[in-house]
DNA sequence: ATATTCCCTATCAATTCGATAGGGAATATC
DNA sequence: GATATTCCCTATCGAATTGATAGGGAATAT
């Protein structure tokens, strides 16, 4: 699992905008957003425009311009970042984990892909923006994080 | 996520291991691995040689020589795997999940991080070799395949 | 001796990743 | 209607990664 820079910036672009929304104001510049999180402003814009694409934000060009969410913080999950902007969440040798087959003795690996993958959704598709900006996370995902060991490397 | 060549490559080899220690036999050269799961040989062998590196497996030179398991299957999981091959689970620009951190209105974002860490851990270290082998795989695992939607793409 | 097999270093092409440059197109404001 | 602002598009870049092969040296069983 790599979480890129591309992911990580995008979603706190994100989580900029969707506070922003919250405290009423209309729409950020890709500079100022960049400003706010520290992030390199030009690819920053390739960023957004992605998620423009992607039908996550909405811009608009000119003076007053910029970009805000087109939807609201509580329907944009982590998941739908991901995708936008890095395309699926898991693959196998480019492949969709319901898409790998073997033969022999790996015939079984399949189900553990899928399973990895299922594990990943319940925590990515079950955050929202909203949630982080109000830091309250689904009761699974800070059960996952409260665990004994799962603040230790291993 | 993407489980890489190496991984899936890595898993299926060591699979044959498990196998044919289970049948009798004593070690198996990469020449055979490459053949029973269709890699390819050269770059089977540079990851055998991460493997033995890492303690998995033990080989032997020679005329009968070749590769077998330095662990029981039991208690080789794909977690140890990965990380053997491809290095640490889950990583976020680079760092560990831990140790990311952020300013302002993306501060909860580690926890999340280190969720999805955590449920990855959860499949990868719960599914030995032995598993794969038998079929037989941890309710748990068994139960996110079993989900209604796990196979389908999203 | 010899055939076998692991082992090590180097190299490769293709792709991805993170990032920047430069300028065109839209738009609000004066 | 000129101007400043801001998004938008294409191209390019160096560095790293990925998947893979080549070639030959070192160990070992027969």
């Amino acid at each position: 699992m790599d979480i890129s820079a591309r992911t990580d910036y995008a979603i706190r672009a994100l989580l900029s905008l969707a506070a922003a929304h919250r405290s009423g104001s209309t729409s950020l510049s890709a500079e100022s957003l960049a400003r706010e999180q520290d992030l390199p402003r030009k690819f920053l814009e390739a960023i957004l425009a992605d998620l423009r694409r992607g039908g996550l934000v909405v811009s608009q060009r000119g003076s007053a311009g910029g970009y805000r969410l087109a939807l609201p913080a509580e329907e944009l999950t982590l998941g739908m970042v991901v995708r936008t902007v890095d395309g699926p969440l898991a693959e196998v040798r480019g492949l969709r984990p319901h898409q790998t087959a073997y033969e022999g003795v790996a015939q079984h690996l399949p189900v553990v892909w899928v399973a990895l993958r299922a594990s990943m959704r319940h925590v990515l598709d079950g955050v929202t923006l909203a949630d982080l900006v109000t830091g309250e996370l689904p009761d699974h995902v800070r059960g996952l994080a409260e665990e004994p060991d799962a603040w230790l490397p291993r």
